[in-house]
DNA sequence: CTTTACCCTTAATATAGTTTAAGGCTATTT
DNA sequence: AAATAGCCTTAAACTATATTAAGGGTAAAG
């Protein structure tokens, strides 16, 4: 719990009382490896913050393959942000890559804070448009440069990630197969 | 002016004080055909809201192509966020296709406009999940579909701006050259 | 009213990335 | 210890899309 209102508090001092507010809308959940927190179909139920582990959230094309669209590990928020607001079907899945430790938070719980607490409604401006931007710069990278460039450039904003996350993984984040991938690597090893 | 206001209001109601003060921070801007009001190694000054017309972003490849990330009609906010926020250079340009009116508001009046009216922190919240949620759903798309597909949905889901673009700049939006579009849009013709 | 600039199309050639198939390696499960 | 399942690689054939080049049409600018 303690990671959760770190994180908060890097961007807004909270007081004792706000704390302790958000502490009674809270609860923390442990995650099997491969266990899913969200499925195609279902409404997206809870705001997911990652105390430890690592997640990735992915899509199906018609016929039938996986897209991731985002990784979520420490530190970072993970829910379908369309699906948790409009109560609507999602059309994604969240599965854990590794155990993991997550504090959610229910849509009505989350309104709740934001109407009593609203420095939240700042907090969490702030966090969505830092997301906003770096999915926006993904846009533009994956118009801009080839598959090559992306794995390179994915090696260096997420060295931490690219560690823990099999090939695959990495290949389907960068939009390519993971033969192709494979390739890429081949290309740059002979450098 | 008016045009903003409603905006606002179509989020959460403002009072008079309220209004006057926004108001006294925004200013009112005409911007001809092919104007820029961003450019590539310039911060970014303003969130601009369209009143009228129309603009598009992009940012260039190493070879020098335009890659148009986003576009912006009535009703519409358009900046670069990542640099208006931290006032670094940006990489990106802001264009309009047509005679435009906007309304223009600075980094430092809108900080002061969120510390006077927190209401703001909320309507901006609710608008940048909306944009977020757009560009994630792009993403997928663009990872999960053919050239076919993904112009079909574009004209389904921007039928006010299909009409108004040239067939360059959607084809620069969904990622492939206008040479392709045109056999895309050939191929469409037939069946 | 003429000229320039932009826009759309067609088609031939070229290429980045996919598909299919197969084999070996390594971790997890039995 | 064996068996299974996931992961990574290679390579050949294939496909979606890019590139280059050219011509014709239409709207903006002088």
């Amino acid at each position: 719990m303690q990671a959760l209102i770190t994180h908060f508090q890097h961007y807004l001092p909270l007081s004792e009382e706000e704390i302790r507010l958000i502490e009674s809308k809270v609860t923390q959940r442990n995650v099997k490896r491969r266990q899913m927190i969200l499925q195609e179909g279902f409404v997206c139920k809870y705001y997911s913050f990652v105390v430890a582990g690592c997640f990735r959230m992915y899509g199906l094309d018609d016929k039938g393959y996986e897209h991731n669209i985002q990784f979520a590990a420490e530190g970072d928020w993970i829910s379908d942000m369309g699906s948790f607001h409009s109560q609507k079907p999602s059309k994604l899945f969240i599965e854990a890559i590794e155990p993991a430790e997550i504090m959610q938070i229910e849509q009505q719980e989350l309104y709740f804070l934001y109407r009593n607490i609203p420095k939240l409604d700042r907090i969490f401006k702030v966090l969505i448009e830092n997301k906003f931007v770096e999915l926006q710069n993904r846009v533009l990278q994956t118009f801009s440069s080839t598959a090559q460039e992306r794995y390179l450039s994915f090696l260096e904003q997420y060295p931490h990630l690219s560690n823990r996350l099999p090939n695959t993984q990495i290949a389907s984040y960068l939009g390519i197969t993971p033969e192709f991938l494979s390739k890429v690597r081949k290309d740059l090893s002979k450098k």
